[in-house]
DNA sequence: GTATCTGCAAATGGTTTGCACGCTA
DNA sequence: TAGCGTGCAAACCATTTGCAGATAC
């Protein structure tokens, strides 16, 4: 099973015109399977209990050549730091919470009917995120 | 002229709760007027016009107050800084060019009819926003 | 074989913070 | 006059950059 997820993403890497090497397989699987739009420094974290010589400075590389090609999309400005997304997963929008800066998916097809749009205002239109900014449930428990 | 427009955004200020300044209405004057969505940096370079003693931090501060407040937005982490865009405009999404930086305002009511939207998830939403990014049409005419 | 990537470390620069003074309400 | 905002400058820290050795193709 991981011979073959690994085989899949190896492919992904190719057909988007990036060169292959364990550390990119590594980085782009924990985007992959992340739920939690992770930071690069999360990335990082996480990337090290495989390759523990890996620096951030690679993971910051990895992770703007992926956004590069379109492989990942980097997610809300109301956050302190940059958090990614890996594009290739379903059509979803984000809730991210303004005070712990939770980021959640939220899937809504009437939202989605642009999915895949070509040109707008003579724009060659790469990719969309629809954000929405407001309190998360735990966080509004914890208002006065 | 003038000085009936800077009522209103006295009037603004005060029902958002914030304490009226003069830097703070050329702040949000600028913003609100502004269609290039501009960065702190060059709000700054815009205020120091009218008050050359106003200071990068005052910028910063000002801005982040309006923001906290709901009178404007965080626009794209495709760009290398933070962009502002003043809220209590018609509802409209942003076109991002990922090689110039540069946001344009794209109208599209199909894409508004969630407009005001008020809880998903259990999160309640203050705000949302759709970016689109790709290139805009002076950089793919560049492109080789 | 050569261009590209990695790891390391230093540099960069957008943004935040602390403080003394001035202004708003 | 009490509290909040301003200006200034230093600090912060996420991200970028440069380089020498290693790896991909």
């Amino acid at each position: 099973m991981e011979g073959r997820e690994e085989k899949d993403f190896i492919a992904i890497l190719r057909e988007h015109g990036l060169q292959v090497t364990y550390q990119r397989l590594a980085i782009y699987q924990i985007l992959y399977y992340s739920k939690e739009h992770p930071s690069a420094e999360s990335v990082y974290q996480q990337v090290r209990k495989r390759f523990p010589m890996i620096s951030l400075g690679t993971v910051y590389k990895a992770l703007e050549k992926f956004h590069e090609v379109g492989l990942l999309q980097k997610v809300s400005h109301v956050t302190d730091v940059t958090r990614y997304d890996a594009t290739l997963t379903p059509p979803h929008h984000h809730l991210v919470c303004v005070k712990c800066q939770k980021i959640q998916d939220y899937h809504d097809s009437s939202l989605t009917e642009e999915a895949t749009p070509a040109e707008k205002n003579g724009f060659k239109i790469i990719g969309q995120q629809v954000l929405f900014h407001g309190y998360c449930p735990s966080c509004l428990g914890t208002m006065v």
